[in-house]
DNA sequence: GCCGTTTTCGGCCCGACTGTTTTCAGTCG
């Protein structure tokens, strides 16, 4: 985890230089710094040296090793000496940048937001140069903006409002063709607005028409190709649209989907070729020609690179590995069962047949029941007992319903001393054993860590459900020590879970790339669905799991039912 | 600060939009 700290002082360096006035190329140079250490398939302890990351010289290395040892950098506490600790947050409003920020420090002595706010409201901003009236009274809006700080929105609620703000472009005289790009179409687990491209010959009147649509509450910018625009659906929601001609739309979507690194590398890619890449297609300077494309393969083949789905476009390795190393994603159609459901028994509100009749529906071989334990006596936890009535209940689907497989397990917690919530001869009965902490969430790191290293040691526990116990927008992920909750469930053969509740997707994907590439571990991705509609939750699971590179082979729930006991048996194994 | 089958110096991704300027800087994605 030590890269992960190096990564995020490299970052408060540059942010603090970009605030001095420094070179922005220097500045800049210590941002990929950041991304490299924090991108690499091998931990900075690791390597040789922090020279053998591309981008990484002797001085950013110099810089690097100081944190390594002391934990912090000389050159950064220097410089937080020198600036107000105030002025990074002024970064946090929109339309404020490092130049004007260093202007209004300079000649107004402007610290914080809450000073540049008496500043705007006394009028005093007008006055500096390159300022004016307008431009003050978008800093007052956008201080408004930042107080409220509008919550990143989840992506199983984005999705159903860009497809019916899809539907209404599409619906629009002169439109050829919409596409969601951004953040949406990458599948990140939130997302801060919507980006739309259209194919048009007529920009100008489809641009009209979209700033006509009833839910539009307010038109932010509106120029000849752009449009951004608040809309009010269930939730008030910012979204950008892109008008393009039809030839160019392929580029514009590649483009616009981004990551914004991701373009950055494509670029640089182009470049060497001795061509230029922008929204409208890859220029040639040296013919004057100009190529577009019918779909993005054609696109990344022209500039010689395997095809990226858009998951893993985040410059975090896909420009980096041989294209033999790229992953091949998995897909929807090799998922093959949910293992940790609810049900009546517990806190869910359906039977054990509903949740067995609608997994059959969306094409699974088997499932898993799983309530929760007597501990948890909030969620109607279940004791030895119950769960011996429940396996007869269980075994009564099983025989009558055909074509799918009903496993019986539980969600045990993990007590808040360690212990676990059954002994072992109990567990011993079970086909899946899933164990998990609801409780104690603000004990110390050591302490969280060591119960859930505990748990993976039991040899009937199967696998830890959202280890890291974050929900979005919500709740921080308690202090855990992850590389040796990775390395214990290395060497326990334990399986951590993608839990693929919206708010919980949990581990993120960054983890899961990690835990995969670093310690080579197997993951679980489950809804913890307590009704069968949230058994849908899985495309969340899905999207998070190819963002994290994961392939069918690092994931259980794509085996088949023999496989799948097989690998839950290996526990015994050690 | 980093980097080099054109380079050890002079570059470093690209374009739209806004608001301030009268030809462009700053910000954003």
């Amino acid at each position: 985890m030590i890269s992960v700290h190096v990564a995020v002082v490299l970052k408060q360096l540059a942010d603090m230089m970009e605030l001095k006035g420094e070179n922005p190329f220097k500045v800049n140079a210590y941002r990929r710094a950041a991304r490299a250490v924090e991108n690499s398939r091998t931990p900075l302890d690791s390597l040789k040296g922090p020279e053998e990351l591309p981008g990484i010289g002797k001085g950013t290395a110099a810089v690097i090793r100081e944190i390594m040892t002391t934990g912090r950098s000389e050159q950064l506490e220097k410089i937080k000496s020198q600036l107000p600790s105030g002025l990074p947050e002024l970064l946090t409003i929109p339309g404020l940048g490092p130049k004007s920020i260093h202007v209004l420090y300079r000649e107004l002595g402007i610290t914080g937001v809450d000073e540049l706010q008496q500043a705007v409201e006394a009028g005093r901003v007008r006055h500096l140069s390159g300022f004016g009236e307008k431009k003050e009274r978008n800093l007052a809006e956008g201080i408004r903006q930042r107080n409220k700080r509008p919550q990143r929105i989840l992506l199983v609620q984005a999705l159903p409002l860009a497809e019916r703000l899809q539907e209404r472009i599409e619906k629009i005289p002169h439109v050829k063709r919409v596409e969601p790009a951004g953040s949406l179409r990458r599948r990140k687990e939130t997302v801060k607005d919507l980006d739309f491209v259209v194919a048009t010959e007529q920009p100008r009147q489809v641009a009209e028409a979209i700033t006509a649509i009833p839910e539009v509450t307010k038109v932010v910018n509106h120029g000849e190709t752009k449009v951004s625009i608040l809309i009010e659906m269930e939730l008030v929601i910012p979204v950008d649209i892109r008008l393009v001609r039809p030839q160019q739309f392929v580029s514009a979507l590649h483009h616009f989907t981004g990551s914004k690194e991701h373009n950055v590398r494509i670029r640089q890619r182009a470049k060497e070729l001795g061509w230029k890449v922008s929204e409208y297609g890859i220029h040639e300077p040296a013919t004057d020609r100009d190529f577009t494309f019918q779909d993005e393969q054609e696109m990344f083949v022209k500039l010689g690179l395997p095809y990226m789905e858009p998951e893993i476009r985040e410059d975090r390795g896909e420009m980096d590995v041989p294209a033999e190393r790229l992953p091949r994603l998995l897909q929807r159609n090799e998922y093959r069962g949910d293992l940790h459901l609810h049900t009546r028994w517990s806190d869910g509100i359906a039977t054990v047949e509903e949740m067995a009749v609608a997994a059959k529906k969306r094409g699974y071989s088997y499932i898993a029941i799983t309530d929760h334990s007597q501990f948890l006596k909030v969620a109607g936890g279940l004791t030895a007992d119950d769960l011996k009535r429940q396996r007869e209940e269980i075994d009564r689907v099983n025989e009558k319903i055909a074509g799918i497989t009903v496993l019986a397990g539980v969600e045990m917690d993990i007590l808040p001393d360690g212990r676990l919530d059954y002994p072992d001869d109990v567990l011993q009965e079970l086909d899946v054993v899933i164990a998990s902490i609801h409780s104690g969430f603000q004990q110390e790191k050591a302490r969280l860590t060591r119960r859930i290293i505990g748990a993976m040691e039991n040899p009937y526990v199967h696998i830890i459900a959202h280890p890291t116990g974050r929900l979005i927008n919500r709740r921080e992920p308690y202090a855990l020590d992850l590389d040796e909750v990775f390395q214990t469930a290395k060497e326990t053969g334990t399986i951590l879970e993608l839990n693929a509740n919206p708010f919980r997707l949990d581990l993120n994907e960054q983890y899961l790339k990690r835990g995969k590439e670093e310690f080579g571990l197997t993951f679980s991705i489950n809804t913890d669905a307590h009704s069968p509609e949230t058994l849908s939750h899985i495309g969340m699971g899905l999207a998070i799991a190819r963002r994290g590179w994961l392939e069918a082979d690092d994931v259980i729930n794509t085996y088949s039912l023999e496989q799948l006991q097989e690998r839950l048996a290996q526990k015994w194994g050690g």
